[in-house]
Formats: structure tokens, C-alpha cells, sequence
DNA sequence: CCTGACCCTATCAGAGCTGATAGCTGCCGG
DNA sequence: CCGGCAGCTATCAGCTCTGATAGGGTCAGG
């Protein structure tokens, strides 16, 4: 069994992405034999935003791909709405096209699987793959495939992004106009509500989109909600 | 040091919540010495969904109730914008009123502090914060930590009574159609890129208007993403 | 005292949205 | 085979927002 501590210490410490991904690979084979698959995804668009490992067997992958199974792959559609680690065997109403991609794989001694999802708040979902061959994964190996891709995931967000330096800050009354337009608003309903023209309701809702970089209303409150600057 | 196979066994065989929280609790007191809150929350609107457990003193619970202080709690609107777990310290930016609730907090000893949020695809965050007294948390101690939580958090949900879901519906045409609004598109640009003319977005759109009982598109594509059915 | 940040007001043309209304197709289940 | 639903198209009057421009004010800090 490896050592979780020592693991995640090393992850920890991990300075490219590379080398997060050696150091995770390298603890993970000690744990069992299987293939597993780490992504990114837009959680409403299937699109992979970013395939950042994959070691199923070449064929399978050419043939993922060639048939375009992604858009259909019952483990991602499952992840994009739960944030629960799960077996495949869990899933059930598989439809044909999705029963035709677990048959796929039990050709090549695939029979069942572990995912673990992770959802960021602006709707992307990280997902784990593991895809065991004969034998099932017990308690321990799953805490400690859990653990360690957790720490991976936490890793390699810190590695990627530098974090954008989104530093906005909305006027009083900018935010006070955005959030009555949240709230469906007209500039001439939120004017009387507070005491003020509607020209100048319009004027502030105007800087505060120049300041959150967008160019209508919709954008713009949507935009501050994500930043936390107003509440719906 | 705490044996986190053991207790992630412990965790996941608990049959009830008070059960399941007095697992936590024990192994959590082993690691150190601190208070603690668990909850869950809707991202956009910041009440509470589900206070689980809280270990802070009753004072500042009091406190905390009395003066409102959750609707600008810094690390609730931090944990509503991040999927990473941070150390208090780490957040910077606080507006006057938070740093208030920091310098509340300090009153009773604590200066620093540990949260981890967990985000869930329909807009909830699961908050758990650990208030440090005087020592620091070592790597170890905060691997131990977020892993129990983790753990704890899969049980919870298992044991929660799954929600209702969202009895609105939209067409994949109407979602479509507040998606692209809420990026910022015209229903003329929206007509474009779906290769239908701009009188149909505006029906398309209406329809979800109604269907999300509210009279403009702002509201429409805020309350669409508060309700998971389109991401910003 | 000057600068910068914030707040308030106004006007106007043109683009965009709302609300009501009317009618088309194709598909599915009873 | 019919009804209902999803999808699509259209028109029109009236309201609302956008973008540019041009003024007014307070207040704090250098």
C-alpha cells in the first residue's frame, strides 16, 4: 500500500505539470493496474477543454475518438451532474450508444470503472477515470485513489492558472443599479426605487459595464454575480 | 496522528446524519484543537441551505446571527467562487465589514483558519471551516483534514435525501437561446450562430421566460444559472 | 489647490427587447 | 389518426437599453 502523506507531499511539491503528472502516475501504479483518463469539461458543452493525461490502450483511444464517443460517453454526462465519486456498474439507463461504449471496452478486459468528479464554480467538471480490468477496487484503494487525485486536482489547478488578477470594484451606486437590473429592473423602475433619474441609473449600469468589460446588461449581471460583487 | 483508513471506514459505514457527525467530530478532535463549521449554501443567493454541524464558540454564534454576518462572511463568498480549499490569511480585498468579522473572530482567539469548499453541479457549496487558535496547520494536518471532510461530505450526501429535482424544464432550443443571451449576444447574433432567424430566438427565449415565470431576459438567464440549467 | 473618485442630471438616435398574435412543419404516443 | 409538443417563421407597436456627449456637484489626499 502506498503512503498517502508522503503522496500528497510530494504532489504538493510538484513545480510543473509534467512532473505532477510522473509523481501522480508513479503512486498511482502502485495502488493497482488500470488505465485511467484525466480531463476537463465544460459541464453543459461536452467539449473537453483539456485532456491532461490518458493511458487506455491506443486502440481504444483511436477509436474513441474516431467515433466521436465523447459527446456520448456516459462517465462525463454522469460527472457533469454529480459531484460523487462513482463505479460504472453504478450508472444505469444507459441508452444503445452508451451500452455500445461499455461493450467497447470490455474488449479489451474492461468490465468496470471508478470516476471522480470535480465541479469548479464556473461549470467546469474535472474528471477522474479509472477503468479496472478483473478485479474490483476495494475501500482502502478507492480512499486512497480519491485522496490522491483530489490532491492532484488541487495541484495542478495551482500550476495552471496563475489566477486571473481580477481585481473589479463597482461604485456604490453601480452595484446598487446592477443588482436592481438582476432583479429585472427596468432603469426607470430602479430610478424610483432609489430617488434617482433614470438617466442616471442608466449612467451607472454604463460604468459599471465598462468596468466589467461587457457591453449589455445581461453580461454585466451575470458577470458580477460570478465575481461575487452583487447577489441575484 | 489519526488513521484516515480507519476513519474513512468509520465514515462510511454511519447510518444516520448524528451518527455520521459524531464520527467526524471524534477523529477530526484527534488532529487538533479548533472550531468548526459545516454547512451548505446556494452559491448566488448566500442563505443557508443546510446548517450541518457548528463548533464555534456560543457567543460568536450569537454573535454571528445577530449582526447578519453570513451575508458578507469572507469565506462563504470565497468558497463560492473557488473549488480549492485556502487558509483564511490567503484571502485579501476584504471590505470593511469583513474585516470586522475577522477582528470579531480574533476576539475570541482565533486569527486564522481553514476552509474547504465543495461545489455541487446544481449550485450548492458545501463550506467546512476550521477556526485555528494559536498553532498553525501543517501540511499533514490539513491532508488529514481535507480527506475527512471529503469522506464525510460523500456520506452526508449519500445519507441526505436526494432533493426534488428542479421542476422546470427548458427545450434544448430555449436553453440554447438564454445561453447565448447570457453571453452577451443579440437575438439577431444568437439567430446566426444557430442558423435560425432572430424573430424565432426572441420566441424561443419568451417561452423560457414564462416557463421561468419572470419578464426579462436578465432575470430569465440569472435565475436560469441559479437553477443549473444553462453556466454562465 | 489640484486630482481623482464618486455621484447626479440630461439629450438623442439607433439598436434591441417585449408582448400579442397567427400559422407552418414534423414527430410521438394514446 | 388525432392531439400535443417542439421547433420554426413572421409582423408590429411600443418600450427599454446602448453609446456618445456634456454638463453639474462633493469629498479626500497629496
Amino acid at each position: 500500500m502506498i503512503n498517502i502523506v508522503q503522496a500528497s507531499d510530494h504532489l504538493e511539491s510538484a513545480s510543473s505539470l509534467r512532473e505532477l503528472i510522473s509523481v501522480y502516475t508513479r503512486f498511482l501504479d502502485n495502488i493497482g493496474e488500470f488505465h485511467y483518463a484525466l480531463g476537463r469539461f465544460d459541464r453543459f458543452r461536452k467539449r473537453p477543454h483539456d485532456i491532461i493525461h490518458v493511458s487506455y490502450p491506443q486502440e481504444w483511444v483511436a477509436l474513441y475518438t474516431e467515433r466521436k464517443y465523447i459527446s456520448d460517453d456516459p462517465t462525463i454526462l454522469r460527472s457533469s451532474h454529480t459531484e460523487m465519486p462513482y463505479l460504472w456498474h453504478e450508472i444505469d439507463d444507459l441508452r444503445p450508444t452508451q451500452r455500445a461504449i461499455f461493450a467497447g471496452l470490455s474488449d479489451f478486459g474492461i468490465r468496470d470503472g471508478y470516476t471522480i468528479p470535480i465541479h469548479s464554480p464556473d461549470g467546469m467538471v474535472f474528471v477522474a477515470s479509472f477503468a479496472l480490468r478483473q478485479t474490483a477496487l476495494s475501500s482502502v484503494e478507492r480512499l486512497a485513489i480519491t485522496t490522491l487525485t483530489t490532491q492532484f486536482y488541487f495541484r495542478y489547478r495551482g500550476l495552471s492558472v496563475p489566477a486571473p488578477p481580477t481585481r473589479i470594484r463597482l461604485s456604490g451606486r453601480e452595484a446598487e443599479c446592477l443588482r436592481w437590473a438582476a432583479r429585472g429592473k427596468s432603469s426607470w423602475e430602479t430610478g424610483m426605487i432609489l430617488g434617482i433619474s433614470e438617466s442616471t441609473v442608466n449612467f451607472h449600469v454604463k460604468n459599471a459595464l465598462v468596468k466589467l468589460r461587457c457591453n449589455n446588461r445581461i453580461v454585466g449581471v451575470v458577470r458580477a454575480i460570478c465575481l461575487g460583487l452583487i447577489s441575484p
